[in-house]
DNA sequence: CTAGGGTTAG
């Protein structure tokens, strides 16, 4: 009794000096109660001090110590400490087998977790229901549909299929390895479901990325409330994501299911608040509503770093560049929140088309202190910034001392960054590099090289680079690459060519193809293939503002006032309405914006007159001055 | 006393 009372007083005991207090733990059951200290402390420190003591008093062969401090280690990412503790006991139970195999789970080693569970059939302890639906999981993360068939047979022959969550884990692997009919057959085989089928099932579908079966998703939701289910938190997180942007959905279903997590409190749960908060600022930022977003982010109880990143990267994808770089900086300074790579790969493009070249550099400094350099993603996204920020020698610098493996995004990056800066001699040889080592070049590759070309007037370079990939590489072009060789051939003057490209090309014209030439004909004055790429254009996309705009500066350039009028009476009855374009500049760590005849800005009579001081010294030196952009901006 | 499924920002 008295014993009893000791551990308890000794869990209550919070300062850390106890713990360190070795002789009250000398009993294999206080042991158990050290390592659970160690568990609720996430402490790395405690659990090797409670390994020694395990070590030191002799415990070693306690399957249950063991397998306690087997998960321990595991859940710290140390599976070589799991694996020692493991190989030590040398009459292991099946607790002991199935820790091990979810440690490797936990710490991704799928390969691993597999063999294990092939050892295991080998040993004497026959895999239980537990053991089966670890394996299955495996199965599934590694997409190895041959090793989830196996699970299942054996499931199947050892009558575990009847158990719930191992048919559950059965439905998630199929889902994951691409089988759906497999799927189906163990859902529908099934003689007992709960909500943890249901939306195995969901996830199932609504990750295959075919629409044919996001679309009868909505019929599944309804049958399962027929079956006398509640959706909950997870079932919800499945349906938001087909709800925003490109999704088959469209924002409808998100605010139904929005109103869904308000009416049935689902938000006001323990830890899965932040998580519906997450899936629900994505679905309204990619529907265009970032407000929406907003308003969910702001009544959040709780924030973590996805909440934040995920509003940051709802207003990078909206173009709010601005409010995205205050909540980067908000997240630090008021919640103490430390961006992760995923949030700075988030808010670097606003650091290339917003903030300039030294935030960009403060986060790759601060992707160095934090040893992330080795990250794809991260380390493209800084390729990128650098490459857009003018800086190519530093984006360079990443591309060839980046301790990362290169991707195919990798290659385009750079490739494009090249081509950005009209360096198309560089682009080529980084391209021909790429080739030379057996990486393969996907479609953004290809634009970036033919682009680069473009630019840099190699046509001859950019068509054999064309006709290799499909001679070579079996790609099929996309409308984005025709794009790119109508452009290279329209910017070099080679107008028909162009043209007959475009009737022979494999694949539909798009409006970038009619844009690029449109480009060209600008570019070489031909205005009636002007207006015959305009009249595509303006067909293939009705609603967008820039072709009026571009069609009637066309006319204008002419002098045909009556069709410049005609065509802006047209935008203003479809209520089309162009973003007039801007400047800015950064002068430091503020952003200034300047729009045409601009003079909201306090300095503005300033820079005016600097304005008129540099045309004034331009003149002078002999440069040709066109004054069709600029006259407005002289004039006021 | 130890072990399992369905969700999460690029």
């Amino acid at each position: 009794m008295t014993f009893f009372l000791l551990t308890r007083n000794l869990l209550a005991l919070k300062t850390s000096r106890y713990y360190t207090s070795a002789t009250v733990f000398d009993s294999p059951f206080n042991l158990l109660h050290f390592l659970n200290l160690s568990s609720t402390h996430e402490s790395l420190r405690l659990t090797k001090q409670a390994h020694a003591r395990v070590f030191f008093l002799g415990f070693t062969q306690s399957p249950f110590l063991a397998s306690k401090l087997l998960s321990l280690y595991a859940s710290f990412g140390h599976s070589t400490e799991s694996k020692i503790v493991f190989d030590s006991v040398k009459d292991k139970n099946v607790y002991l087998w199935n820790t091990m195999i979810n440690g490797y789970l936990k710490s991704y080693s799928y390969v691993e977790a597999f063999d294990l569970f092939c050892k295991m059939g080998g040993s004497n302890v026959k895999p239980d229901d537990f053991t089966l639906a670890t394996v299955s999981k495996v199965a599934g993360e590694i997409r190895d549909l041959v090793a989830g068939k196996l699970v299942h047979c054996h499931s199947i022959k050892t009558g575990f299929v009847l158990d719930i969550v191992v048919s559950n884990s059965l439905i998630s692997m199929y889902g994951k390895c691409g089988e759906f009919e497999g799927m189906k057959n163990v859902f529908d085989e099934m003689c007992e479901r709960n909500v943890g089928s249901w939306n195995a099932l969901i996830s199932g579908y609504s990750n295959s990325g075919d629409w044919r079966m996001v679309k009868n998703l909505w019929e599944v939701v309804k049958n399962m409330q027929l079956n006398g289910m509640k959706l909950d938190g997870f079932t919800i997180s499945s349906l938001l994501p087909l709800s925003g942007g490109e999704g088959t959905w469209g924002c409808s279903y998100g605010r139904e299911l929005h109103c869904y997590i308000l009416k049935n409190e689902l938000d006001s749960g323990i830890g899965s608040d932040v998580h519906l908060g997450c899936c629900l600022i994505d679905m309204y930022s990619k529907s265009g509503k970032v407000s929406m977003g907003r308003s969910v982010f702001d009544r959040m109880g709780f924030r973590n770093v996805y909440a934040w990143t995920a509003m940051i990267n709802g207003y990078i994808e909206n173009g709010d560049f601005e409010e995205a770089l205050i909540l980067f900086q908000k997240m630090q300074l008021n919640d103490g929140i430390e961006p992760n790579k995923v949030s700075l790969v988030s808010v670097l493009p606003g650091c290339s088309s917003y903030a300039g070249l030294v935030a960009g550099k403060q986060i790759h400094g601060y992707t160095i202190r934090k040893e992330l350099t080795s990250d794809v993603a991260l380390c493209n996204a800084l390729i990128d910034m650098y490459s857009k920020c003018g800086s190519l020698n530093s984006a360079r610098r990443v591309f060839d001392k980046g301790l990362f493996r290169k991707d195919a995004i990798s290659w385009s990056s750079m490739i494009c960054g090249y081509g950005l800066h009209g360096k198309g001699e560089e682009a080529i040889s980084l391209y021909n590099q790429m080739l030379l080592l057996g990486d393969k070049p996907d479609m953004i590759t290809v634009v970036g090289v033919l682009s680069a070309c473009g630019r840099s007037g190699l046509v001859n370079e950019g068509l054999h680079f064309y006709n290799t990939i499909t001679n070579e590489y079996g790609m099929k072009p996309t409308v984005e690459i025709c794009a790119c060789v109508v452009d290279m051939l329209g910017r070099s003057g080679q107008l028909d060519q162009a043209l007959d490209f475009i009737e022979t090309m494999p694949v539909e014209p798009g409006p970038s193809v009619w844009g690029a030439l449109v480009n060209a004909s600008v570019m070489h004055g031909n205005i009636e293939l002007q207006e015959l790429a305009h009249r595509f254009l303006i067909h293939l996309e009705p609603e967008n503002p820039s072709n009026f705009v571009s069609l009637s500066n066309l006319h204008a350039s002419s002098k045909r006032w009556d069709v410049v009028a005609g065509l802006r009476k047209m935008m203003k009855e479809k209520g089309l309405k162009k973003a007039p374009g801007c400047s800015w500049i950064s002068i430091n760590g503020k952003t200034h914006c300047f729009y045409v005849a601009d003079k909201a800005h306090p300095l503005s009579a300033l820079i005016y007159e600097m304005l008129d001081d540099l045309i004034f010294i331009m003149k002078g030196a002999g440069y040709p001055i066109d004054f069709k952009e600029s006259s407005p901006i002289t004039s006021c």
